[in-house]
RNA sequence: GCCGUCGUAGCUCAACCCGGCAGAGCAACUGAAUCGUAAUCAGUAGGUUGGGGGUUCAAUUCCCUUCGACGGCACCA
C-alpha cells in the first residue's frame, strides 16, 4: 500500500529530530509538523546551524533509517509526560496545553517525541528525502517569543517523486518573476526606492494591455471610471477609521500646517465622489471604478519582488447599493471576475472571511447580516468555497479569490468586501421611494488585487511567454540576408505596425540561427523569417514561440490570424 | 521589524576560507564572414569590489556599522 504523503513527511520530521538530538544533545525541539510540500522542525540551539550542518543531519538520518526502527505509539499520563520532557520548556508548554490523551512516539532506540501521530511503521520506509533550508521562526508563531531555527525538508516514498519535486523547485526558480522581469525588461527595483517598482518599457506594455482590458470590461459591466487624489487630509482618514488602525503603515506629510496622508486605500476618495451629488434610489447601484495608486509602509522584511511592494495599484471599485440589490450585485461581480480570470487561464477558489475576534468596528448584527448574504450568494453560485472564521477586514466580512496558477501555487488576488460601516461614518445616503434619506451599502472589490502582484503572478504563470494580446513584442522579423531581403522585411514590419501589431525588425548582421535564438530567448510569440521564397511569393514563414515548426502563409492571412488572436485575447496555443 | 545568508563589470559568476597586480562567459562596441530557423571568428572597451569607518606596510579578502537583496518568521486594510 502506498504511504500517505502527509504521514511520511511527518515521520521524516521525527527522523530528523532524532538525528538532530544524536548530533546535538543540547537541542530543544519545538514543533515539527508535516506541511503541504514537506515538513519542518523548529529547534532551539545555542549555536547557528549552517548549510553544511544540513548535510550532516541528512547523513545521520540515513543511518537511523538504515536501522529500520519501528515507530511505536504510547499513551502517557500528564505527570509522566512532564517528567519525560523535563528538559524541554517548549514541550512542557505544549503538554500543559493538552486536555485529552497524551501520546508519545518512540523510534526504538531511545528517541521519543510528544506527538499525536500517526506515523509510518518503520524508519526504513523513509528513504527519499532532502533537507532544503534553515530559517528563523518564532516559537508558536508569536513575534514576542524567542526565534527558533526552523529546518525545512521534503520526503517521498519513491525516488522519482523526490526528483520530480526537486525539478519543480528548479522550475519555479527559472520562472521567478524577479528573474524574468530582469531578463525580459519588464520592471526593476532600485535601492533608491525599496518596494517601489519601476515599470520598464516592456512591462509597461503588459501593464497597459491589462489595464485597457480591465477598463473595457468595467465599461461593459456599467462601472464609472474615476481617479482620486493620492494624498488627502488626515481628517478624512480619521473619519474612515484607517488612521486609528493603520497610521503606522501610512506615509504622511504636512501642507500649510495641516497633516496629510498618502492614500493606503481608495475608498474615502470614492465616497467623496458619491457624496458630490444627491442620489435617488433609482440610480443605484452606482459603481465607481478606479485604478488607484496606493502606498503602504510595509515592513522591510515583507518586501518581495512585485508580490509585496510599498507602492501599488489596486484595480478597485466601490459600489453603492440598496440592501435589496446586494445579492444581484455580488452575482454580477462574480461574473466579471470569471471573465477576467479566464483570460489568463487561471482557476480560483473563494474564501469567506468573517468577523475578527477584536478590533472590528460596527455592530455584530450588521456583521451577521453581511456574512449571511455573502454565504448565500456563494452557495447559490455553485462555486467551491470555504470559510475563514475571524479573518475579515476590520470594517466588514469579505470574499477572497485565491487564484491557482499552472504550477499549482495559490495567490490571493480578488476580493469582495461588504461594508456597512463606512457609509455610516461618512454619513452616505440616498433618497428612497418615500423621499427619505436611506443608507446604502458599500461594496469594495478588486479583481486583480494589486496590478503589480497580479502581473508578478502571470509572469510566473506564463513563464514570461505572454498571450499575444499582451506580449511586449508580438512579432520579430528576420531577413535571411540583409543584402537581398531587408527591404521586404521592412515592408512587412511596417504593414504589421499599420495593422496595430507590435512588430520589430532584427536587421543585425548576425547569422540567422543567432537571431532566431535571440528571438526565442525573449519569448517573442511569432518570429518571421523572410528570404527569397517569401519575397517572391508574398508570403511569410513564421515560427511560433516554443515550437520548432515553420509555417508559411500568404501575408494577408498571417496578419488576419494575428489580429483575431489579439482581438479575442486568446491564451497561448498549446504546442 | 526579527533570525539567517548574501552584495565583485549591464547580466551570470570566479578570486575571499589562508590579506599581496580583481578574472571569465554572455551582452556592448569595432572589424571580417552574408549565412534559411536556439550561440561565426577576431579584437576593443568595461570595476572606487553597495556606502561609511576600523585593523594592517598592504583589504574584494579580517572587524564594526549602514543600506539593499534573498530564504523564512511576524505583518498584510
Amino acid at each position: 500500500m502506498a504511504l500517505d504523503q502527509h504521514t511520511l513527511n511527518h515521520s521524516t520530521s521525527h527522523l530528523m529530530a532524532e538525528a538532530i538530538m544524536n548530533l546535538y544533545p543540547e537541542a530543544k525541539l519545538g514543533f515539527g509538523p508535516a506541511i503541504e510540500e514537506g515538513f519542518y522542525y523548529d529547534v532551539d540551539l545555542p549555536f547557528q546551524l549552517t548549510e553544511e550542518d544540513l548535510a550532516k543531519i541528512e547523513k545521520e538520518m540515513r543511518k537511523i533509517a538504515g536501522k529500520n526502527l519501528p515507530f511505536v505509539r504510547k499513551e502517557v499520563s500528564k505527570e509522566e509526560a512532564l517528567k519525560l520532557f523535563k528538559d524541554n520548556p517548549y514541550k512542557i508548554e505544549l503538554i500543559n496545553g493538552i486536555d485529552g490523551t497524551i501520546t508519545i512516539y518512540t523510534q526504538g532506540d531511545g528517541f521519543f517525541d510528544l506527538c499525536a501521530g500517526p506515523h509510518v511503521e518503520r524508519t526504513g520506509q523513509i528513504q527519499n528525502f532532502k533537507l532544503l533550508s534553515i530559517a528563523g521562526a518564532y516559537w508558536r508563531g508569536d513575534s514576542k517569543n524567542k526565534q527558533l531555527q526552523r529546518i525545512y525538508g521534503t520526503s517521498f516514498e519513491k525516488k522519482a517523486d523526490l526528483e520530480e519535486h526537486l525539478r519543480i523547485l528548479e522550475e519555479r526558480k527559472a520562472r521567478d518573476h524577479r528573474r524574468l522581469g530582469k531578463e525580459l525588461g519588464l520592471f526593476m527595483l532600485s535601492e533608491y526606492g525599496p518596494g517601489f517598482p519601476f515599470w520598464l518599457p516592456n512591462g509597461m506594455i503588459v501593464r497597459t494591455e491589462i489595464e485597457n482590458m480591465w477598463k473595457q470590461l468595467h465599461q461593459k459591466y456599467n462601472y464609472m471610471l474615476v481617479d482620486t487624489p493620492i494624498m488627502l487630509s488626515k481628517e478624512l482618514w480619521i473619519t474612515s477609521g484607517h488612521w486609528d488602525h493603520y497610521k503606522d503603515n501610512m506615509y504622511t506629510t504636512e501642507i500649510d500646517k495641516n497633516e496629510f496622508a498618502i492614500k493606503p486605500m481608495n475608498c474615502p476618495g470614492a465616497i467623496l465622489c458619491y457624496k458630490n451629488d444627491l442620489h435617488s434610489y433609482r440610480e443605484l447601484p452606482l459603481r465607481y471604478a478606479e485604478l488607484g495608486h496606493v502606498h503602504r509602509y510595509e515592513a522591510s522584511g515583507a518586501l518581495n519582488g512585485l508580490f509585496r511592494v510599498r507602492s501599488f495599484t489596486q484595480d478597485d471599485a466601490h459600489t453603492f447599493v440598496r440592501v435589496d440589490q446586494i445579492e444581484e450585485e455580488i452575482r454580477s461581480i462574480l461574473k466579471l471576475y470569471d471573465e477576467v480570470y479566464s483570460l489568463f487561464g487561471l482557476n480560483y477558489k473563494i474564501e469567506l472571511s468573517t468577523r475578527p475576534e477584536e478590533g472590528y468596528i460596527g455592530s455584530i448584527d450588521i456583521w451577521n447580516k453581511s456574512e449571511a448574504i455573502l454565504k448565500e450568494v456563494c452557495e447559490k453560485s455553485g462555486k467551491e468555497f470555504k470559510i475563514n472564521p475571524g479573518d475579515g477586514a476590520f470594517y466588514g466580512p469579505k470574499l477572497d479569490f485565491k487564484v491557482k496558477d499552472c504550477m499549482g501555487r495559490v495567490w490571493q488576488c480578488g476580493t469582495i468586501q461588504l461594508d456597512m460601516n463606512l457609509p455610516e461614518r461618512f454619513d452616505v445616503s440616498y433618497i428612497d421611494d418615500k423621499g427619505e434619506k436611506a443608507r446604502p451599502v458599500m461594496i469594495h472589490r478588486a479583481c486583480l488585487g494589486s496590478v503589480e502582484r497580479f502581473i508578478g503572478v502571470i509572469i510566473e504563470h506564463f513563464a514570461g511567454a505572454f498571450p499575444l494580446w499582451m506580449a511586449p513584442e508580438q512579432v520579430r522579423v528576420l531577413p535571411v540576408n540583409n543584402n537581398f531581403h531587408l527591404e521586404k522585411a521592412k515592408e512587412i514590419v511596417e504593414s504589421l505596425r499599420n495593422a496595430g501589431i507590435r512588430a520589430v525588425l532584427d536587421a543585425s548582421e548576425d547569422k540567422l540561427g543567432y537571431r532566431m535564438r535571440a528571438s526565442q530567448v525573449k519569448k517573442v510569440p511569432y518570429t518571421l523569417v523572410i528570404g527569397d521564397h517569401e519575397k517572391d511569393e508574398g508570403t511569410v514563414t513564421y515560427r511560433h514561440f516554443g515550437s520548432k515548426n515553420q509555417i508559411t502563409l500568404p501575408y494577408g492571412e498571417f496578419e488576419k490570424m494575428l489580429q483575431e488572436e489579439i482581438k479575442s485575447r486568446a491564451l497561448p496555443k498549446a504546442e
